[in-house]
DNA sequence: ACCTGAACACCGTTCAAGT
DNA sequence: ACCTGAACACCGTTCAAGT
């Protein structure tokens, strides 16, 4: 699909003509990709998306409707990136981990894409429906009961998208200041925190709060089989 | 603190002059609540707060140094609605029910905080200082050892914030449209879902995922004593 | 069908000038 | 110290006009 994007496909008419911006889904994401890892999204504008394909910032209203459109296209494509290859080959508990790592890793680097993930439907965002239909059925593999997997995945993606965010909190974010005397056990407890400040703490947590779920998952689920 | 905030400190000056439009952060907080209570945070512009304040919109930059920086007023006045009373009163995993549940009720009216909150120092936040605070007494109390509970606080924030998206997600964000074919087994949990579509879906999500963690923080934690 | 150019209705923020 | 008024440098989006 779209493999004939680059390809004019009005060859009938008559040459001479000045050389067509041919835009397409495939253009426009590459393009909003290139931005944002140059710039961050501050710089993904829909002025600055139009110059670096050199058309008028009206013309990419004939692809996307809004540039919700854009971020959706975005989103969708580094869906792609999410790593479900373990599903279905280790153990259910190490394949949720390896994708849950790998999902949060995707999107701590694109937090203005949450959002448009958590509150967008799947509908025409093909490789997120792909990354669904690979975890669906290595829940299924191991023997989860169909009418609890959404819930369930619904609440790893939950957790996955609160730590996406903690992942790029400054060190000092729970620096109480002039205000540390008035909650001293708060204070204590940051400055007893096994590695205080830097990425290693948002690791922390994360490794904690999702062994603790997929613990959780195991134990109160009712689980036919098991592949374990 | 703050109790004069109303009082004109300037008596000194001879009588005549035009009244005086008094700003302060409690105003300006209680003003922006106002407008996201009205039209929601597309609503909340300076110029707006301006207006609702009748005063210019510069004016504001006297006690703000950005509209950040009302954001996270307004993210601390709420912090203050969340209950933290059934710390040390309630059993610990039923407090922490109670605090999660309370904590993701009020943000999911609040999504563009949700940033503000994962992201900004606590510095100058009082209110939320004086939550995590209550929560940090609630998890010794429990006989957490300190140098995990920031941790294990961090991952059930991780997953309130998840969460209050997912209160705001359409009935039909799983819909996989005309790509349903090309996922079959995503297609069949979705539609073997206890009760598909509405709201109470992210329930059920939610209350499976947070009976998850407790359990699984209270089976992998080394806590030495216990109030339940 | 797809693009240009101009315009529209906004944004947050700055700053000289007042009192 | 705190406010006004004007301006600045942007935004996303629309639409008549072209080809």
């Amino acid at each position: 699909m779209g493999s004939a994007a680059g390809a004019p496909t009005h060859a009938r008419r008559r040459a001479g003509r000045p050389p067509q911006a041919v835009l397409s889904s495939a253009r426009i994401t590459k393009a909003a990709l290139k931005l944002v890892s140059a710039d961050g999204y501050k710089g993904l504008t829909m002025a600055a998306l139009a110059k670096s394909l050199n058309v008028a910032p009206s013309a990419l209203y004939n692809h996307v409707r809004s540039k919700q459109d854009v971020l959706l296209l975005v989103e969708d494509h580094l869906m792609g990136r999410v790593d479900v290859t373990a599903f279905g080959v280790e153990p259910w508990a190490e394949a949720v981990k390896i994708w849950a790592h790998s999902y949060r890793n995707v999107f701590a680097a694109h937090l203005p894409l949450i959002p448009v993930i958590a509150l967008l439907p799947v509908t025409n965002a093909p490789a997120t429906i792909t990354m669904y239909e690979a975890v669906t059925k290595g829940f299924l593999a191991a023997g989860w009961p169909s009418d609890s997997i959404i819930d369930a995945v619904v609440a790893l993606e939950s957790f996955i998208y609160g730590s996406a965010y903690d992942v790029n909190a400054p060190a000092d974010i729970f620096d109480a200041g002039s205000l540390a005397p008035q909650a001293p056990h708060f204070a204590a407890a940051v400055t007893q925190r096994s590695n205080p400040g830097g990425q290693s703490d948002a690791n922390a947590a994360f490794t904690l709060g999702l062994s603790a779920m997929i613990a959780g998952l195991l134990a109160t689920s009712t689980r036919v089989s098991d592949t374990e």
